[in-house]
RNA sequence: AGGCGCGUAGCUCAGGGGGAGAGCGCUACCUUGACACGGUAGAGGUCACGAGUUCAAAUCUCGUCGUGCCUACCA
């Protein structure tokens, strides 16, 4: 690499693919599994194989590799665990359409060709997530990324399923679940999204038998009346008391009914009588199984109507809803019918009304596996950050259902359990049985469904790494030191894994969960596909750069709060990215002849006051910085180091070092300022590298006196010895006058051709002294051609004035200076003056602020008082005194 | 129905009991030997509204309105 100059503008293109190959084809991702470095581990929220990266992937992956790339740079021997998922239902719809394009139905095809075309197609296209991954700058031990249908991991899953089976934690049975009538396949109640709904509550009579009169039902779903088997009411209803022991006949069926009575019944909704559908509706089921009621099943897996539903068999259940309802008008059996708003239940995979079914599925019983995994949460072995969601987390927790495992679909994990054909028996095994224990009869026929996706999902942290083998990257790396992930999957994908874990490994997967924030449009509203609004990070990186867009997701990442992107924002950023270009633009060509003996950190008492200043901010950077990734405030980070590398380096530093370097100053102090900037450009590198891996790799790569990849460079330790009050507030007043002789300029609309003279009073020998020792500083950078002091005051001629601390500046511009303006100006400065003048005097006649407010509180509002009134006086001279002369 | 969060400059958002901030946009001036993806200066805010706590509230508490999300078996 040389140090020739770089380009004006920085170029991402021409970067990024050539350092990330490198960083691969030197193997700086590669985790070692034996190390005795302390270790830090991500595993990463497998994407799905089907998918494309969207900005939710890119903020998730930005936020690991940013902790990643800096464990790393801190010595710490790395791991962050890569791998896809299966993605069962999702996956098997995107083949299943790509068949149908081609004229294919997959049971045409058979389950085992089309589990063949699944892998083809994974095989083909499943790969680009990975790409696009690795175009984010994910540094990912990529020799170790996993697949949840891998031989390995499915061993892990099998295992996990038999011994929860012997544990009695997972059981087989006849219970209502969401059920899918276009997947053709049970869903866990997760995988059931709920929304509002305007419908109708149809209040239905249902005649007593053998009496008089009719009890009123009142029911969103009219078809499901034909599978009724009850009708139930409040004991403690005083209106339906003398009906104990009756029946009703149920209308169109025909079917006689008892009247049963349950505490469930509401007493003030409808009529206080529920019609009760064991098979339909999970209440109903219960209260079935309390009161030994018989199931009918009138809605069949396609969503048609069972043979009995009678006469209206056949008919798709939205149909049949509109014909119950007909034939019972023309029973004149409706009551009324008032229109009512419920949530309904939608696949969230393929948005079809769920149809709460009667089924037999597996299920694991879950509350023995959450309390443990309440408990890490509670006892802090694993803290979720920020905690606003421990409460949503131990809300779920403690209200958990058994989780029906099972799905009626071909890609998967199948259920590791067999049919004995001879005598029955249900045998499960992690390995394919070739006999049937009980009577030696080798007819077996396996379960048909798979599992969850989630179900392997779970093992995640520990499957990726190996187990159910004891493997030394087990030993090193579990548990992991934090899970980066959004929200959303909290309760799919965390909790399940903290459950799993806690079984199997004894221990939390997990020590910090990081929750951070949605993606949203900027509406707010989280970008989908089908919503059309979703910003694509590929274009983004295209346009702008990887790392400006992983900037920007850096900054953006607050605690707490969803995450509106604009493309305005990322251009911003990009700004920010060549900033830094030219700043080192800059440098290197200073640098060119730099020597290596040069960078050894010279002593604070022979360095000029920018070096001293600028130092000892950087170092309160590096404190800040490592402070907030520690925390997770990655916005905070962030902002951070924009604020410094622009405003204090760039604007500040930076201009100052040319005056040593343009100016014929002599070598010795020249090599000292050269060897602070390297220092400081060489620290920003570095506390860079983690959010903007690329443009800081190739700056590194060109600045003297580096070796290798700077992802092997220490990551900067804040050094106290460094930091220097006195430069600090010497510089402050520095900066105080320039910026008074700027905003005259300004102001004053004054040529910047002009080259001015300045005058500084103030009655402070002291601060006279400072700016005397440094008036180079200010006349270089004010672009003036002198500077005088004085404490004696003597006002020059027409000028403009400007007051900083305890000085005045004067400005002479005789012949140019436009006296009206100088007028509104002054007049402007002074009555900001005067209104936080008021503001002070207020508290200051307050007895109670006296008495009360903390004394170093009174003393810095007396002391801006004093401020305020000398800031005054003066404005009211230099304006009188204008005024005089206009 | 419960729970959580948000409402701060034109826009996108930080801050979180004692000086209202950033980026973008806007106005004026500027091709100054790193950078016009730049520089300098400037305009712009009853920090949603109402009450309370406090010497002091954008910040804490309660309420109202608006808004977003999550959870839920009231048919």
């Amino acid at each position: 690499m040389d140090s020739d100059t770089l380009d004006k503008a920085y170029d991402p293109k021409k970067v990024e693919k050539r350092w990330y190959d490198y960083w691969e084809r030197e193997h700086l991702f590669a985790a070692n599994d034996y190390s005795n470095k302390k270790p830090f581990s991500i595993v990463i929220p497998p994407p799905n194989v089907t998918g494309v990266l969207h900005m939710g992937h890119a903020h998730n992956n930005t936020l690991q590799d940013i902790l990643c790339r800096y464990r790393r740079m801190q010595g710490y021997n790395v791991l962050w665990m890569p791998g896809t998922d299966h993605a069962g239902i999702a996956t098997q719809n995107v083949v299943e359409n790509r068949l149908a394009e081609e004229g294919i139905d997959r049971h045409t095809l058979g389950r085992e060709k089309f589990i063949e075309r699944i892998w083809e197609w994974r095989e083909k296209y499943g790969r680009a997530i990975i790409k696009q991954l690795k175009r984010l700058g994910a540094s990912c031990d990529w020799d170790r990324e996993r697949f949840t249908m891998d031989e390995g991991l499915s061993r892990a899953v099998r295992t996990v399923f038999v011994r929860l089976y012997n544990e009695g934690l997972i059981y087989r049975g006849d219970y209502i679940i969401n059920w899918c009538t276009r997947c053709q396949t049970a869903l866990s109640d997760l995988e059931v999204e709920h929304e509002e709904h305007e419908g109708n509550l149809y209040y239905v009579r249902y005649p007593i038998d053998n009496g008089s009169g009719a009890l009123i039902v009142a029911t969103t779903r009219p078809e499901t009346m034909l599978g009724d088997t009850a009708v139930a009411v409040n004991p403690n209803d005083e209106r339906y008391r003398h009906l104990k022991g009756k029946s009703v006949l149920l209308p169109l069926v025909n079917r006689v009914i008892p009247v049963i009575f349950d505490e469930y019944v509401d007493v003030d909704f409808g009529t206080g009588v529920l019609k009760v559908t064991p098979a339909h509706d999970p209440n109903d089921f219960e209260i079935g199984n309390r009161h030994k009621l018989a199931s009918v099943k009138v809605i069949g897996e396609d969503g048609r109507m069972t043979e009995e539903a009678g006469v209206f068999k056949g008919m798709d259940r939205f149909e049949c809803r509109e014909a119950v309802i007909k034939a019972l008008e023309k029973e004149g059996l409706i009551e009324k019918v008032e229109p009512y708003q419920h949530s309904i239940g939608h696949c969230h995979r393929c948005r079809t009304i769920v149809e709460p079914n009667l089924s037999r599925q597996w299920f694991v019983k879950v509350k023995p596996l959450a309390e443990k995994a309440i408990d890490a949460v509670k006892r802090g072995a694993t803290r979720i950050i920020p905690e606003t969601w421990n409460n949503v987390y131990f809300d779920w927790m403690y209200n958990i259902k058994d989780w029906c495992i099972s799905r009626q679909i071909w890609w998967g994990h199948r259920i590791p359990a067999w049919t004995c054909k001879t005598c029955g028996e249900l045998i499960v095994a992690v390995k394919d049985p070739a006999e049937c224990p009980g009577c030696k009869g080798t007819d077996l026929e396996q379960e048909e469904d798979v599992l969850d996706t989630w179900f392997s999902s779970a093992l995640w942290p520990f499957s990726t790494m190996g187990w159910p083998d004891d493997t030394q990257t087990l030993r090193t790396f579990y548990p992991t030191s934090v899970l980066i992930t959004g929200f959303d999957i909290l309760f799919f994908w965390v909790a399940r894994m903290m459950m799993m874990g806690l079984h199997f490994m004894k221990e939390v997967p997990f020590r910090d969960v990081y929750i951070h924030a949605l993606i949203r449009d900027s509406e707010g509203k989280k970008m989908s596909k089908s919503k059309g609004n979703v910003i694509d990070p590929l274009h983004i990186i295209d346009k702008f750069g990887t790392d400006a867009l992983r900037f920007t997701l850096a900054a953006f990442a607050v605690q707490g709060r969803d995450i509106r992107l604009s493309e305005n924002r990322i251009e911003g950023y990009r700004h920010f990215i060549n900033k830094l270009w030219n700043a080192a633009r800059f440098c290197l060509i200073h640098l060119r002849e730099f020597k290596a003996e040069g960078t050894t950190k010279t002593d604070k008492k022979v360095l000029p006051l920018p070096d001293r200043w600028i130092l000892s901010r950087l170092n309160r950077v590096v404190e800040k910085v490592i402070s907030s990734l520690d925390e997770y405030k990655f916005n905070d980070a962030a902002s951070t180091l924009y604020q410094f590398v622009w405003h204090e380096f760039c604007d500040w530093y930076i201009e100052c070092v040319k005056i040593v370097l343009y100016e014929k100053e002599d070598k010795t102090k020249k090599q000292i300022t050269l060897n602070v900037l390297w220092h400081i450009l060489h620290d920003i590198l570095c506390l860079l590298h983690p959010f903007i891996p690329f443009v800081t790799e190739e700056i590194w790569q060109r600045l003297p006196n580096t070796k290798g990849s700077i992802m092997k460079a220490d990551f900067p330790v804040a050094d106290q010895g460094r930091v220097d009050n006195e430069a600090e507030s010497t510089m402050k007043i520095l900066m105080g006058i320039i910026n008074g002789i700027r905003n005259i300029r300004g102001e004053m609309n004054i040529p910047p051709g002009l080259v001015l003279k300045a005058v500084v009073y103030s009655e402070d020998r002291n601060i006279l002294e400072i700016i005397n020792r440094y008036k180079g500083i200010i006349i270089h950078i004010a672009r003036l051609s002198s500077l005088e002091l004085t404490s004696v005051e003597k006002y020059p001629e027409a000028s403009a004035t400007a007051i900083s601390g305890s000085c005045t500046i004067f400005v002479p511009l005789k012949g140019i200076i436009n006296f009206e303006e100088e007028i509104k100006r002054l007049s402007k400065e002074l009555s900001k003056v005067n209104k936080e003048l008021t503001g002070v005097g207020k508290k200051l006649v307050n007895e109670d602020f006296l008495k009360k407010a903390p004394p170093e509180i009174v003393e810095k509002v007396r002391g801006k008082q004093k401020m305020l009134v000398e800031k005054k006086n003066k404005l009211e001279a230099n304006l009188e005194r204008i005024q005089g002369l206009a």
